[in-house]
RNA sequence: GGGGAAUUAGCUCAGUUGGCUAGAGCGUUUGACUGGCAGUCAAAAGGUCGACGGUUCGAUUCCGUUAUUCUCCA
């Protein structure tokens, strides 16, 4: 059975079962801070384990892109160097929520792997949870007994907590859950040792395929377990690894699912996979991780230098430093794999083959990047070596700042210096790393308190799209200090504030009760909880509030929510449909569209996008807003979805103008376009390779922008005294200009020359020296000049010229080099000698120095002095 | 979220106890040589030294704030 009939199987299994089978959600997430990407099966059915929202369906079976990079059990460093982790992998689970429990989920499972994948009974083991005493709960008897009834009991094994009690966080829902293992070694192995003994102890041949959890508690902030009125079920196996055992293969990367792209690294590197150790890690780590990268571009995620996507970033960086160190590679190589990665899954995720393209360029983009940090790390190495000749060792402070700075991987720093029979002081290293990761840990300490629970929640109402001001009761708060911060985070029953989301940024306002008014500063969204951050909280807590959006600001927003519509539809039409949206930022100051398209926009694009959004806008189109409409049927209007939706049946459409304009969103927009009033591009530039980005203004921003471009233009008539034609006529002045001011430096140099020459008169001979100390009626630079003037002109010169500027008296030393060198002269001390005079300080270097200070009165003094040096 | 670094001519970059009236290579323009292409030589143009503020007689250089980018940690 090849992969995809692995994987059709399995959904086939469980939609015969009654589950529905929904497609996987995006591997990158939003709203929620505790994740960054869906590192789990149930992710997207998080909020329905949490309480906050209810199950569409009873029973769920899907398979969905996973991303691991960080964890207990998944180190991005380790990914490669063994044959069964991963950093993208699909993960294959049924649901049930409130629905069937642990008989079936059991029942089912091995009805599936041993009927249908037939796989050999006889190398399976399970797990069931062993209980604990602290926590007072039992051992799963339950599980226990149905387990009998498939598999004898000398095959299922106890579990501690650690292995088989699952817990989402801290508190919520958890359970204890049941694994099943089987055995891949040969017969001769087998024999050797009892596969019982080797479960859950790291063999690679003796593994955990399918994990089944049974969520039927909820675990408080006090560390008490409380049951769950609904319970659930929730698993997840490996796709990779049950490829693995059905094709019985030894190692995850044998099976079809890598083996293209192996045989295509290979291929181009001159290498065979199966040759030696080194360069198959390399080759299965470049495999793996050009499957995590393509499919976080195909989901939105570009790399960047922040967050998710710098997670993208090193994940890619890491597959370039083992193509570069291990099998040679030195120029961009991962982008070539794309299209075999395309060809091979783009079928069942046709996100990865219409965005193809894009995927190719960012790779390509983002390898030259790093091959060039690289190349600096390599420069700044040698650098290093050659000033710090025969040294033999490696200061850790430098190998450090290498990594920590310039990102250049310490490995490549070890293996050049053991080029050279050098040592790094990786002691000193990884003192400086601890040192880095404290700082970071204590920075990163938000000091949450528990919730305080006024009303038991509920899900908030959102009455925003609506209405503005709604009386409202507190569900719950909490205070949060951070380091330098403080505040409180409030949940309403129901609330007109906009959690950011979407791009949208959060509604600010305030709530009030009793003549007492709050300030609300921001609304953020966490696991679907809209959050209400305020200072300060009220006395009464229990009072009726009421809470009132800043209706200014909301409106702004809305101006440039909906502009930010009109002009995607506007690129898409004069653009092409290439055009996909990948990022967007909306505020009430300006609007910021990231987009994907392959080269600068004209002049007259820009242009021609800036005229269609501002028709549309005159066309006064109204809002049609469907609120809670099946996601299919939205998708048969053609509404655009961005980076596929999350589950989810129904859905909200925005659109003005159905055949203009129409998308899935959760934002809030004007009633009429009218409102946006004017519509202005401000910027298009890249991002990346293959995105660019617009920035733009609308209503009275855009106006006040148009109107002070006005006011120049009318300002330039007003000076130009109203020509015809005010190019032509600055182009005149500034032909007239460049003429008048090369007459004007000839002036001036004639003019220099004249006071030079003045000045030369009055030069006094004493010894070989020409002396003279003036004062002269010009600025700091004036004198400077001049004194370098006379210095090219006077061969033996020594100059003091004094000046008044601002009020503020001022001195220049001048000395011809000669005299430097020869009389041991140095204008620097004498500058500050003289300056005493003046009440001031100076300095420079020995044949030129300034002085400044504040006694005006002193510079006759200054001057008479200044002969005293000569001898 | 925290730490480090970078930002200098159209491009790639030099420029350390703060003072050499800011430099190189490539590119651009002009001129000469040549039948043309190309090339060689010569010359020129081009810089608010990211922005703002401070210290100083003087800041590209030191300090602070900010923007953008790079990078490591959480």
């Amino acid at each position: 059975m090849n992969a995809a009939d692995i994987r059709k199987t399995f959904t086939d299994f469980f939609a015969s079962k009654n589950h529905t089978i929904v497609h996987s959600a995006p591997m990158v997430i939003k709203n929620d801070p505790t994740l960054m990407f869906t590192n789990a099966g149930m992710n997207q059915f998080k909020d329905i384990f949490l309480g906050n929202t209810h199950a569409k369906y009873p029973r769920i079976a899907n398979s969905q892109k996973c991303l691991r990079v960080s964890g207990k059990h998944n180190d991005l460093e380790e990914v490669g160097r063994d044959t069964y982790h991963h950093t993208m992998f699909e993960m294959l689970g049924n649901w049930s929520f409130g629905d069937y429990f642990k008989k079936e989920a059991i029942e089912w499972a091995w009805e599936l792997l041993t009927e249908v994948y037939k796989i050999d009974k006889d190398r399976m083991y399970v797990t069931v949870f062993e209980g604990d005493k602290k926590d007072g709960i039992p051992a799963d008897t339950d599980a226990l007994s149905f387990w009998k009834t498939h598999i004898s009991e000398d095959r299922i094994l106890y579990g501690s907590k650690k292995d088989n009690f699952w817990e989402m966080g801290d508190t919520g829902p958890c359970g204890p859950c049941s694994e099943i293992h089987i055995d891949i070694r040969s017969a001769a192995e087998r024999k050797k040792i009892d596969g019982k003994i080797l479960v859950n102890k790291g063999d690679p041949h003796v593994i955990e395929i399918w994990n089944l959890v049974f969520i039927e508690f909820n675990r408080l902030s006090d560390g008490k377990l409380v049951p769950l009125p609904a319970k659930h079920v929730d698993t997840g196996m490996g796709f990779e690894r049950l490829c693995m055992v059905i094709q019985g293969k030894k190692s995850n990367y044998d099976t079809d699912v890598f083996q293209q792209i192996i045989s295509e690294i290979a291929k181009q590197s001159g290498k065979k996979y199966g040759d030696d150790l080194k360069s198959d890690i390399a080759m299965r780590v470049i495999a793996d991780h050009l499957r995590a990268i393509a499919f976080a571009i195909a989901d939105g995620q570009l790399p960047s230098n922040n967050k998710a996507g710098y997670v993208i970033r090193r994940i890619l960086r890491r597959a370039v430093r083992y193509g570069y160190t291990f099998l040679g590679f030195r120029e961009p190589f991962i982008h070539e794999l794309v299209q075999v990665l395309v060809k091979q899954m783009g079928d069942f995720f046709p996100e990865l083959k219409s965005q193809q393209e894009l995927i190719r360029k960012v790779i390509a983009e983002e390898e030259i990047s790093f091959l060039k940090t690289l190349s600096t790390g390599i420069q700044r190495f040698e650098n290093y070596i050659e000033s710090n000749n025969g040294k033999k060792i490696i200061d850790g402070s430098f190998v450090f700042e290498l990594f920590d700075t310039f990102g250049f991987p310490i490995d490549l720093t070890q293996l050049m210096a053991k080029e050279i029979w050098w040592n790094v002081d990786m002691t000193e290293f990884n003192k400086n790393m601890e040192m880095q990761k404290t700082r970071s840990r204590q920075a990163a300490t938000v000091d949450a308190e528990d919730w305080i629970e006024l009303k038991p929640v509920t899900e908030t109402e959102f009455v925003g799209y609506d209405l503005l001001s709604a009386d409202v009761v507190i569900l719950k708060y909490r205070k949060v200090k951070t380091k330098d911060k403080e505040f409180f985070q409030v949940v309403f029953d129901k609330t007109p504030f906009y959690a950011e989301s979407g791009g949208q940024i959060g509604d600010s306002g305030y709530f009030e009760s009793n003549g007492e008014k709050f300030s609300i500063d921001d609304t953020k969204k966490e696991n679907n909880l809209t959050i209400h951050i305020t200072k300060k909280l009220p006395k009464e807590l229990t009072a009726t509030f009421k809470a009132a959006v800043d209706k200014e600001k909301r409106l702004l927003i809305e101006n440039n929510h909906t502009a930010t519509h009109l002009l995607h539809s506007a690129l898409k039409q004069v653009l092409g449909t290439h055009v996909e949206q990948k990022g967007s930022l909306v505020d009430d100051e300006r609007l910021r569209f990231d987009f994907s398209h392959f080269s600068k926009m004209t002049d007259e694009e820009i242009l021609k996008t800036e005229q269609l959004v501002n028709e549309k806008i005159r066309q006064n189109i109204v809002l049609e807003e469907l609120r809670d409409i099946p996601i299919s049927e939205a998708k048969k209007m053609g509404a655009m979805a961005l980076f596929g939706e999350k589950y989810g049946d129904h859905v909200r459409v925005i659109a003005f103008d159905r055949k203009y304009s129409i998308e899935l969103c959760g934002g809030t927009h004007v009633h009429a376009t009218r409102q946006i009033g004017f519509f202005k591009i401000v910027s298009e530039s890249a991002i990346a390779a293959g995105i660019r980005r617009i920035e733009a203004i609308t209503a009275d921003k855009a106006e006040q922008f148009i109107s002070n471009k006005l006011d120049i233009i009318m300002q330039l008539q007003d000076i130009l005294k109203s020509p015809k034609d005010i190019v032509k006529s600055v182009t005149q002045l500034l032909e007239q200009n460049s003429r008048l001011q090369k007459q004007i430096e000839e002036l001036q140099k004639e003019k220099a020359l004249g006071l030079k020459n003045e000045l030369i008169k009055k030069i006094k001979k004493i010894g070989n020296i020409n002396f003279l100390a003036e004062q002269v009626t010009l600025d700091a630079v004036g004198a400077k000049d001049l004194a370098y003037a006379m210095k090219n002109d006077i061969e033996d010169l020594f100059l003091v010229l004094a000046y008044e500027s601002e009020g503020k008296p001022g001195l220049s030393v001048m000395i011809s080099e000669n005299l430097v060198s020869e009389k041991k002269l140095d204008a620097s001390k004498i500058v500050r000698e003289l300056a005493k005079e003046i009440n001031g300080g100076g300095g420079g270097q020995p044949f030129f120095a300034t002085a400044g200070g504040k006694n005006a009165e002193g510079i006759e003094k200054a001057l008479n002095k200044a002969v005293e040096f000569l001898t």
